[in-house]
DNA sequence: TACGCTTCTTAAGGTATCTTAAGTTTTTTC
DNA sequence: GAAAAAACTTAAGATACCTTAAGAAGCGTA
């Protein structure tokens, strides 16, 4: 496939919009990338099983969630194509995962492992630079979250999401939007309907 | 004052409880070191300045809010004795902050320059180590917030912030603990008495 | 195309939480 | 130690959100 190549190439020009690459850390980079293929609702990580891996979506759509007892999803976070998707705490703890992370759609990924990863931020400062502002932001992230889900109302919730995630919206089931903006499904429908 | 030099100790403890400094380490984190005191009611951080330190809690009450438009307040954390207080996502991203840090006692911190920090992580990597933890762990500490925001309700949150918070609980006035938990001091009053 | 499964909607009744407002208690200040 | 300020409580009425249940719509597979 030359698509493979394609793919790599539009990686590249992802981070190098956050950092510059020279030719010998796009080199060693792309030497260390892996692909993989997940089917709809297959999963990428169950609880129980660890994170090794950073993971870009090439083509696809993904979330991350946590189910409780009552076997109620809580849904963490969605990607689209160009995002990153994983569960962040495993895969910088090294601890067993609790969460699941899975395909929404047939999904591509470009993984990293970590191990080879580590290596490179020695090698190439740039790329450790590149992953410490994703781990800021996906702080920074939680953190908004955490202050809108007492400041918001759930039609504000839902409408800045809206916003915020335009594209994936379309893509994703009402119910795990419901699940992502922490309402039931019945009332987020009550919601729609009533602003519509 | 002698007492300098056992808070120093002591602090060097709680770096020990999870990494291994050995005497050069030690040295090295001691020499660097910065005491400074906070009256009841004074800002360590406020909108629009930087957080360029790292804050260890050698006595007294912190605790980091969010401010809105509507002059509501968010509290994200709140901290005593031997516990790090900060705006992370300053102080990681060089940005400024668009939160309150703030004294709830009279208090004194041990401060580390980001600056004077940042290069010893290279000549002492248990000290980088020890950091990565912290972050990881506040990371882990935001994001099972917005779980228990979506699955728990008022009083379930407020029992287990006094799980948690044992120690804190008594020294801080409830109107924040309402702040925290994303309730209105009303409800949190009802609550308690509901349940007693 | 049709059947079954998944997702979405509607609606009624219930519970959790908020708002306002006033009164009480505690803490701070002089 | 008295006055002022801050924090806490109580209660009534309002609103946001949930639960249950049932039907409708959409989608995947034979």
């Amino acid at each position: 496939m030359n698509n493979r190549n394609q793919h790599i190439q539009s990686f590249i020009n992802h981070i190098n919009k956050s950092v510059t690459l020279d030719e010998v850390g796009v080199e060693k980079l792309s030497s260390i990338l892996i692909f993989k293929e997940l089917n709809k609702k297959e999963f990428l990580i169950e609880p129980g099983t660890n994170a090794n891996t950073m993971n870009f979506i090439v083509q696809g759509c993904m979330r991350s969630y946590y189910l409780d007892e009552n076997a109620q999803e809580y849904t963490l976070q969605l990607g689209i194509e160009e995002w990153w998707i994983n569960d962040l705490y495993s895969y910088l703890s090294r601890k067993k995962s609790r969460m699941y992370v899975q395909a929404l759609e047939k999904t591509l990924l470009i993984q990293i492992p970590r191990v080879a990863l580590e290596k490179l931020y020695i090698e190439v400062p740039e790329i450790s630079n590149f992953f410490r502002k994703k781990i800021q932001n996906a702080y920074v992230a939680v953190q908004e979250r955490v202050i809108d889900s007492m400041s918001d109302n759930a039609y504000e919730r839902y409408d800045s999401f809206r916003k915020t995630y335009r594209d994936i919206e379309q893509r994703v089931p009402q119910y795990i939007i419901a699940s992502y903006l922490g309402v039931t499904p019945e009332f987020l429908s009550y919601l729609r309907k009533k602003h519509s």
